[in-house]
DNA sequence: ACCATTTGACCGTG
DNA sequence: CACGGTCAAATGGT
């Protein structure tokens, strides 16, 4: 057992450093790319390909010992000590596992779309400001037994359109009204999520919620990562400053998909008014379509005037992290319009912020720490 | 007129 | 059969 174990780690962990590598050289692909004219796309593409399927084999990797794993660490404590991966929000008591963690694995069976479960605190907004950078369209409500409010239903405004099939289900909490959890299901395959770093928001209504960073921050973004990588909280509550929101992200269905994700935040320049505010943005990758995920819908540039950073978090549990977030920021996060025009700022550039290098830190000691 | 939301009906699953 | 999820007609807002 122990020795399975043990294979199947250094297995994993091959195949993240691979990826990683991959990864690396397709940044620096892409970087050059960017000033040469000659790209070569095929290289790219074979890239990107090679990532996948390294992502793909770990993935399974770790599905598979989830499957062992479960039967032998029913109380997580083997998987919470070697591998958060399979256990992102160990014993979480605001979780109910009871619903969600009783059919991992039949949900394999039934269920070929992922779920991310995030619960989110409403300040002052209300559930209609929920944004996370994607725009819905409810199809339906719902009475749910023994819940006190009823279930929204939204799918992705894009389904028509472009035959995206994310959807996710927003309930307030029995016990806080203030809270409303949110159940994604599915992954974006719309435009939203198609592109690294464009902003497709809808035109008017709903905003996006990235602001980009600059390139000199990257450096302070690093050591914020590596401090905050640290010391995780297994479960973590953002708040979105005026509008009061806070959002808690939680591991659920990524027991046994677990995959990286990004937080993206918009902290203030120097220290805000409201130095408790924070803001927040986390996007998990969802299946192994890394590239097709690979695309948390960023903040309008509209609020260029304010410095503001990115934070990835490649993070082994799924949870986003907080940043401090200035209540200018969070306003414009959440609720500046954001339109395609303005945002090809982020494109490529972003990447241009990022050293995959040491900022991607899909190191195995990280994902079992 | 167009688009998003509401809401009762319908359907699949356990 | 009950429940949760989705459909689609009706409704409302712009």
């Amino acid at each position: 057992m122990e020795e399975n174990f043990k294979c199947e780690q250094v297995g994993l962990i091959d195949e993240l450093m691979q990826g990683k590598e991959l990864a690396k050289q397709l940044c620096d692909h892409l970087l050059v790319s960017s000033s040469s004219s000659s790209s070569s796309h095929e290289t790219n593409e074979v890239l990107i390909e090679k990532i996948l399927s390294t992502y793909e084999k770990a993935l399974a990797m770790l599905n598979c010992k989830a499957d062992v794993g479960e039967s032998k660490a029913k109380n997580g404590s083997m998987m919470d000590s070697h591998c958060p991966l399979t256990n992102g929000s160990p014993k979480s008591e605001v979780l109910e596992p009871e619903v969600k963690n009783k059919n991992v694995f039949k949900k394999r069976k039934t269920m070929s779309k992922l779920t991310e479960q995030v619960k989110v605190r409403l300040g002052t907004a209300h559930e209609g400001s929920l944004d996370d950078g994607y725009s819905w369209r409810k199809y339906g409500q719902k009475d749910i037994l023994g819940a006190k409010f009823p279930r929204g239903y939204y799918r992705c405004t894009y389904r028509n359109v472009q035959g995206c099939l994310a959807t996710k289900q927003v309930q307030k909490s029995d016990e806080d009204p203030m809270i409303c959890e949110i159940t994604y299901k599915g992954r974006h395959t719309c435009s939203q999520a198609g592109h690294l770093n464009k902003t497709v928001a809808p035109p008017s209504k709903r905003k996006v919620n990235f602001l980009g960073a600059n390139k000199h921050q990257t450096h302070q973004i690093k050591n914020q990562i590596q401090q905050e990588k640290i010391e995780q909280p297994p479960e973590t509550f953002f708040t979105f400053g005026s509008s009061g929101l806070e959002v808690k992200i939680e591991d659920m269905d990524h027991k046994e998909d677990m995959f990286p994700s990004f937080c993206f935040s918009s902290p203030l320049k120097e220290g805000s008014e409201n130095g408790d505010n924070n803001s927040l943005f986390s996007y998990t990758m969802m299946e192994n379509n890394l590239m097709e995920n690979f695309s948390p819908t960023f903040i309008s540039p509209t609020s260029s005037d304010i410095e503001s950073n990115i934070f990835y978090h490649w993070g082994s549990t799924g949870i986003g992290q907080s940043v401090q977030s200035s209540e200018s920021d969070i306003t414009d996060i959440v609720s500046a319009p954001t339109s395609v025009t303005n945002s090809p700022i982020m494109d490529l550039d972003f990447f241009d912020k990022i050293d995959f290098d040491t900022d991607f830190p899909l190191i195995p000691s990280e994902l079992c720490t």
